[in-house]
DNA sequence: TCTATTAAAGACTATAAGACTCTCTAATAT
DNA sequence: ATATTAGAGAGTCTTATAGTCTTTAATAGA
């Protein structure tokens, strides 16, 4: 069990969108390089950020992305989950109820991870790392 | 990234093991009809759970598995491990250094959900399941 | 000592998910 | 119009998971 790699490139990406000044849109390219990723695959993890509303894209000469307005407030879960799904990482497939002690704590234990997930914003992330 | 189904196994089977009150030794057999999962595949992973010291073995007639003594401790981050691993759910490859604050918040969250996986232990599983 | 029974090991196959690439279409600034 | 850039979709490559099959080792009991 890993985060995809794909995960990591939308951290890295969102990071790297935070720290830019620019009020320009930044091509995929530019950002693309700065991973060492090829453009057209960033660019899908690109869209699922624009399909969650985190980052807005603009066609054309001179278009790209940039982060939406509230951009500060947006925390790892959020990219975490726009990338790898908001479903549970255990899933037995069955379902035996409330005596079922097992899904109990491992979602339990999930929801831990989640809540510091959900702790750490974007703008942290961007003071931290300027 | 989910859990593999070796996971699930392994958990439900120390369950089981926890449960019977037999002091014989259980077969593959046995337990891999609970599961409904084939025998020869339960048994690689009752053996990395034995490899890991919770499970004990014995081959030949009338032979099978048993939990070591001192199973009452065992805890759901030690099945995990036993099966998934002990590496991070995170890795970039890289090593920027203590600035790097990506890393920081990944592993500070994996840390809070194995903080509750160890927490729960196979005796409170099995009280609550029997 | 022989035989039945059971775990362990290893090679192998199958399926699925992740990690891409290529090509084409749509939007937009100049 | 044209150049530039995002988006969509099909297709490929690789890796990890899931599982089978076969052989060997250990042990109980006849
Ligand atoms: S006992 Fe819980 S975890 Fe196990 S199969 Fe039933 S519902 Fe799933
Ligand atoms: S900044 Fe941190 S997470 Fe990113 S590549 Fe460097 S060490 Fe890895």
């Amino acid at each position: 069990m890993k985060y995809s790699k794909a995960t990591n490139y939308a951290l890295h990406t969102m990071l790297n969108l935070a720290l830019s000044k620019s009020s320009k849109p930044i091509g995929v390219q530019t950002l693309a390089e700065k991973l060492n990723v090829s453009p057209t695959y960033l660019s899908k993890i690109l869209t699922k950020l624009v399909k969650e509303g985190m980052v807005s894209s603009v066609s054309g000469a001179n278009g790209g992305y940039s982060l939406t307005r509230g951009w500060e407030s947006i925390s790892f879960l959020d990219i975490i989950f726009a990338i790898e799904g908001k479903s549970s990482l255990f899933e037995c497939g069955l379902d035996h109820g409330p005596q079922c002690q097992i899904q109990k704590v491992m979602l339990k234990s999930e929801k831990k991870m989640e809540e510091e997930l959900r702790r750490q914003t974007l703008a942290d992330l961007a003071k931290t790392s300027e």
